[in-house]
DNA sequence: GGGGAGAGATGCCGC
DNA sequence: GCGGCATTTCTCCCC
């Protein structure tokens, strides 16, 4: 196919708002919010119908190139090049694709009104925290879940069985010297906002660095090994000889 | 094409280590450091060289769905549907997606050697500032870059006009509530590691959040706004009627 | 729309 | 491999 044929082909798939899938041998350039060049390879090229682009290099999973909904693109020829030209006025974003061959070529009108469901999230663990006290401490009891504050939400307020004011972030991975900031600037704008001069501070999550270790004691917090609920799993290990998921 | 030789054809261009890109009418469901389930709609899902995969739905940029390179997968059939079960040991992870019905389906062997260079990135801006100190004031002098510290790297060390030793946190966005507090946990760590009582923070960012900058003022630092250096903006104003990227 | 924080973050680099 | 951290982070939620 020539590639003007192309250009109006992919022209028109955009213009009945289809999402287009396609790879091609080119050359990429971006400039916005910073600027990026890459040299002659094959790509992968997916342009969906709320305009949002995605360039995938033939390995890796995250996009060498990308930008969001509301772009518009537009095809033509070069010098028997096809150039898409992807462009975000508001975004003030640009990027250049100069296409040498195009391998394959497929686009489709697309549905999906389906939203997905995640478990096992911080928010799961701060709920499960919330339900289940004791996971803290015996004598352990919440008081406010996301509390706003100034300086930051906080995960779970409590008070404890000696009735100090206990501050918990959960985090759901290995816990690192900037959760232990986080959780420093709770406790400390709690003492301020509140005029308490005792105020306990909690890491929960599953592991910690050493150096966030230190830091934590340094400061007198403590932490506390939780891990976040994973509810499938528990499902799948009865469920996995019905349906095959296990 | 019946479900069984979709199957095949799948399985086939896997073996072969081509790149897939196929939409569908399906279900996923996830299971690895968290759990997730999406209902019936169309996607689009790629399959890479590497092993990697992306499930993305019809609008939005990041994908739904996505495992990392190393990732095994296989197409079987079942009451008339194509099963593809993704699963990775080494992670213990799993993606299986049950697909109703095949839209379009291409593959090809995909070649590509190059590497992203990206401009306007922290790294360049801290480079700026080694290569240019008076953007942060007359008088400053570097005296390192990308200092090491067991509480985290420092952007630009430096000693002003007076001789104070002074810290630079550079951000390439707005500058929010953590940034304070990576500044800060550098400057407490370098007062005690050095024994002096006396070291300035600066943070160079674009601009700065109202709060950050309550609380930057509170802990007695300062906020210079400087923005990364883009190299094709400059270059496209003027060669804009040259190359057509502008 | 800005601000703050999580994410199945990812990816990079350093030790 | 872990650790610390930037990212064209992206996305969500709340003010």
């Amino acid at each position: 196919m020539k590639p003007e044929e192309y250009a109006s082909l992919l022209s028109d798939a955009v213009a009945r708002n289809e999402t287009l899938a396609f790879a091609c041998s080119c050359t990429i350039r971006y400039s916005g919010r910073a600027e990026s060049s890459l040299g002659l390879g094959d790509r992968i090229i997916i342009i969906k119908a709320d305009g949002s682009v995605l360039c995938h290099q033939p390995t890796g999973s995250a996009p060498i190139n990308y930008m969001k909904a509301g772009t518009a693109h537009t095809f033509r020829t070069e010098k028997g090049k096809i150039i898409l030209t992807s462009n975000n006025l508001i975004q003030k974003e640009k990027i250049i694709v100069t296409i040498e061959k195009i391998h394959f070529f497929n686009s489709h009108k697309l549905e999906d009104g389906q939203t997905i469901s995640v478990m096992g999230t911080e928010d799961d663990m701060s709920d499960m925290i919330y339900a289940n006290p004791s996971l803290i401490e015996d004598g352990f009891k919440p008081v406010s879940q996301e509390e706003q504050t100034k300086y930051g939400f906080i995960d779970v307020l409590g008070v404890d069985k000696n009735g100090t004011l206990t501050i918990v972030e959960c985090k759901r991975y290995s816990a690192e010297l900037s959760a232990v900031t986080q959780l420093r600037r709770y406790v400390e704008k709690v003492m301020v906002s509140k005029g308490i001069s005792k105020v306990r501070g909690i890491l929960a999550a599953p592991k910690i660095t050493e150096n966030a270790k230190k830091m934590l004691e340094d400061w007198g917090f403590e932490f506390k090994s939780i891990s976040p609920p994973k509810y499938f799993e528990e499902y799948d290990k009865k469920q996995a000889r019905l349906d095959g998921f296990g």
